[in-house]
DNA sequence: TATTGCAATAAAAACGTTTACATTGTAAAT
DNA sequence: ATTTACAATGTAAACGTTTTTATTGCAATA
């Protein structure tokens, strides 16, 4: 009976007649507004404390437009990757400690997904938005930032508006990846692209033939496949290029789960890697010392980038005026037993 | 200057005014009540569009207190557990099929962060919960039932309260491994467990049990070990039991994080998978074929426990009055190479 | 013709906040 | 003794909806 009204909200106005103020007053008292008398302000707290009184967010954000709604939406392009998880929980660990809120969103690399949570996203009042663009022309996105919503880009960056962005060296990766791969001598070296439109597949792609060009290794075309970024792909992809009449020696694979689709044809086929086809991804995973063989991989610092995504977020919210900034992390590669 | 505007959210009293009708029929048009002339209707619907109306959600739940704002939170131990994020897979899927948002929280196994998400999600007035309980009595989440929030359970049911629950069979699950294991020869097989409070941590350790009595195999407790369910957790542990005196010949690992920081100690040690330890893990990842060997595991059907959670959740918020009900998937054992 | 009934619409209250503005009471200054 | 100033508090409007209740006009009935 007690215990079913504990978790019955409590609105201010219960605290104020029970406080015998008026709810100016407790608003006032909760906002620490410093117009309070001290008096006032413990006996107003007491009663909070004993009503369990918790301030209602969504009346907050009615009212206040966005203003300290504490709440900050993230769409994401694909859950299923491990990457896009990692940047997840770093944003997610700087949203808590400033006691914000999260709303997620994952649209599954589907434009019209894209859209319908961009509508929830606005019409749910979120104070900001970390958001992964279908591409640098989104305009979905690009609408979105025009409108004044504060917007941090992640992973891919927007072409026609000047917004927050926190990208990676793709293209050093890249050429890191495949130099390592032509030095070790491997001759016909494959890639296997994620979705083409996606600036980080363009640009994982010219340090591809950077690399290439700077071992004097012809460029072969049909070693090159486009694919959709999702471990059938890889799988797909992967398959097509063993059952070429030249096969490739080497593979690149443009990110994490190319890679494991990748990995399980190559696995499902028989051959032996790195002796029969080596293999390099991009991106790396905590366990990828466990698979056959320990894969050897670029290493983005995708922890860090949804930290450093959720701050500046949070910097713009407080401030959105402070100009724009890019940001681009490093990479790093991990090299293993798979090349 | 006009693409400035296009995103201005407009509201219901602009669209009423534009039309020249009250804010109550605008309303009815677009809940689509019949008591609305076909005539006006249209107009209206033309001013909607040329205004390109949102509803605002938050407008929506304040006024509704929890219906029909469709919104609803989720909230997960662990976004790092391939598991979770497989359930929250099929859960997305169905709420975005129903036009449902989700506001997603990751309580990282963090009781207080537990409880601040708890607050948030009841003052954010979501219409209902999908969650994994920190255990049988988690108080937080039994109040929130006992308060009429629609709420569905997964991986975890509560004790002291009806609610309706989505479970795997983890008893039987973790019998077929370790009699498997048994079958195949194993006499000293060891288990490594997730956090020991949790009941399905004591379902496979009872499945495990019964198995090794069942095979004739004393139980050697030293070769039982709790963590908690993390990656660092099953690196520890494993390093553990393969110092010991007598180590164990096989190894039965208790989740899907546990296993791949087993497989990680094992390796490091240059032991030979299954020849001088076998390894059998809790949960399946698609990728686990790909792994040093190709894991042999017990699956769960995650993304239909997600699907089936999320399927029962509108249910409940739709007839909060109907009887509850518990759900147990079963589980498979797929064989691979690594015992 | 005066009443009734009904369809279509409008008006207004409510949800729980924040805040600009108005009202108090009291102490200092004239 | 009256004004002034200021601190403390209260009042009320606003945010964008939904919904209950009230109003209108018009056709059918007595």
């Amino acid at each position: 009976m007690s215990s079913e009204n504990d978790y019955k909200m409590s609105s201010l106005n219960e605290v104020a007649k029970k406080a015998g103020v008026s709810i100016a007053t407790v608003s006032r008292v909760i906002n620490n507004s410093p117009k309070v008398n001290p008096e006032t302000r413990l006996k107003v707290q007491q009663v909070i404390k004993d009503l369990k009184y918790h301030p209602n967010r969504v009346a907050k954000r009615l009212r206040n437009k966005s203003a300290s709604g504490n709440l900050i939406g993230v769409l994401i392009p694909d859950i299923q990757n491990p990457f896009y998880v990692e940047v997840l929980r770093g944003i997610e660990d700087v949203a808590y400690e400033n006691k914000y809120a999260l709303i997620m969103c994952n649209f599954s690399q589907d434009e019209k997904k894209e859209q319908l949570y961009l509508d929830i996203l606005q019409s749910e009042s979120v104070d900001g938005l970390i958001a992964a663009p279908t591409n640098e022309h989104d305009q979905k996105v690009t609408n979105l930032v025009k409108s004044g919503l504060p917007i941090v880009c992640v992973d891919r960056g927007l072409a026609d508006v000047d917004v927050d962005v926190i990208l990676v060296e793709n293209q050093n990766g890249a050429y890191s990846a495949v130099d390592h791969l032509a030095k070790a001598g491997y001759k016909r070296i494959a890639y296997i692209s994620g979705l083409r439109q996606l600036p980080s597949s363009q640009e994982r792609e010219a340090g591809y033939s950077n690399a290439l060009k700077a071992n004097g290794i012809p460029i072969d075309r049909t070693l090159i496949r486009y694919g959709d970024s999702r471990h059938e792909s890889g799988v797909k992809l992967c398959e097509e290029l063993l059952n070429l009449p030249s096969p490739p020696d080497a593979i690149f694979a443009g990110n994490n789960l190319i890679t494991l689709g990748a990995l399980e044809t190559i696995h499902k086929k028989g051959l032996t890697i790195p002796s029969q086809i080596a293999i390099i991804g991009f991106d790396d995973m905590y366990w990828s010392i466990s698979l056959n063989p320990p894969l050897t991989a670029v290493k983005q610092p995708a922890y860090e980038i949804g930290r450093r995504a959720a701050e500046q977020l949070i910097l713009r919210i407080n401030d959105p005026a402070r100009p724009t900034m890019s940001m681009v992390m490093k990479t790093e590669l991990v090299v293993r037993s798979s090349c």
